[in-house]
DNA sequence: GATGAAAATTGGACTATACCAGAAAAAAGC
DNA sequence: GCTTTTTTCTGGTATAGTCCAATTTTCATC
């Protein structure tokens, strides 16, 4: 199991059939499926459904404090992203986005779904929950675009970043289908609350992220008076 | 392989063995054990070598940002942890623990390996690097306690934490051994660079989670105005 | 050349079985 | 009663196949 993982096969992108690496390790493809698995784990390496598995191009660093566009900080490290709007309605609030939003139950809120892909590759896919009392006609803008600018521009809404939470876990169907990978690879999920210039609560994002993808990297400078 | 993971199998603590399983859902035990990574993957399970496969206790929230030590925050959300001192040594800096510290290859720096429990249960293993010039008796203290506090009580060393990251990763073998866990099992790493009140670097952490334990609970107010 | 159906490829899921190593429990010895 | 040895249990790793579904490629057809 560990000859597959020392191997140098990381030839250029795309990775051999899982029959031809067990015949060329002389292993059941059951275990070459389980090396491949625990290299996936490590984020070294990663795979389509039925189109194969490949090598893992360098994680993206992210700032998930940070009140910047995602598009300007990949810009800023030399990445290209892409941002695709996958659905957008209006809905009534449920329990579990009222208590997060810090309305009641059946206000009405926007729910836009969005991919983002780094160098032709997606790496995530989010779910933004928006309170729309204040900016009724949102779903008449381009949504591709920062969420942060289009507030601040349209509806003089200044959002901040309030609280942050984010776990590992294995991606379920929904964000798994989305992504194109197998449901139950490892994830990232990451949910921020974000505020006002006066400290209401506008909007609720919740972000579903290839584990391999990503580095969270924060930047603490400034926090020492605390 | 749905079957299982639906069935209310959390009666309370440990789960049947993979066996027993196999034979109620009337499938093999590779499919069982494929079913029971899945769930290990969701962090709803969790699996101690060769001695079963246990529920996972509610995850700990954790800010890697915030100053306050790791024992008290435990407490405040009444949990009780642990820390054990694993090593302890003094080491001239490698290329790459020179390059995170700001000294010269060479340098004498302390290594101190800890691991941390929540509950009796372990939840992390760190590595802290330290430059030795300002605290040159460091290994005469206890250090089963908060360095943060350690170093400004003893040496006037205030810490602040400067620089944070972290992705999800598979546990190698010395991490995953010192957690007690399988190697390859998901887990988390993250990294801090802590720095003096005069912004030098005087210490690197480097802490190993499994990822079924910690939610990163980050609380971003009071950086609105950047 | 574009189109569309058929064939080959590739990962996904599963059956059935085997042997090993560490942990836990039971039995034996003192 | 306590320690030591032995047995049992449990997960870890591996072999050898099978069938399926989505994707990609091939190739005949228009």
């Amino acid at each position: 199991m560990k000859i597959i993982e020392n191997g140098a096969l990381n030839t250029d992108g795309k990775l051999p059939p899982e029959r031809v690496l067990a015949e060329e390790f002389s292993i059941t493809r059951v275990t070459a499926r389980q090396a491949l698995m625990r290299l996936e784990a490590e984020g070294l390496i990663f795979r389509e459904e039925r189109r194969g598995w490949f090598v893992s191009p360098p994680r993206v660093r992210y700032d998930p404090t940070a009140n910047t566009s995602f598009t300007e900080s990949m810009t800023e490290q030399g990445r290209a992203s892409e941002t695709t709007v996958l659905a957008q309605q209006k809905v009534r609030a449920s329990s579990w986005q009222s208590i997060h939003l810090g309305c009641a139950v059946g206000d009405p809120i926007f729910v836009i779904n969005r991919s983002r892909s780094v160098d032709r590759r997606l790496v995530l896919v989010e779910k933004i929950h928006i309170r729309s009392e204040r900016c009724t006609n949102l779903l008449n803008f381009p949504l591709d675009q920062s969420m942060t600018e289009l507030m601040a521009r349209e509806f003089d809404i200044i959002e901040h970043r309030a609280q942050i939470d984010m776990r590992p876990t294995a991606l379920s169907e929904g964000p798994a289908k989305a992504l194109g990978v197998s449901v139950g690879t490892p994830g990232l999920y990451l949910s921020r609350t974000i505020r006002d210039q006066f400290n209401n609560v506008v909007e609720l994002d919740e972000e579903f992220w290839r584990h391999d993808a990503i580095t969270i990297s924060i930047s603490a400078a400034g926090r020492n008076q605390e």
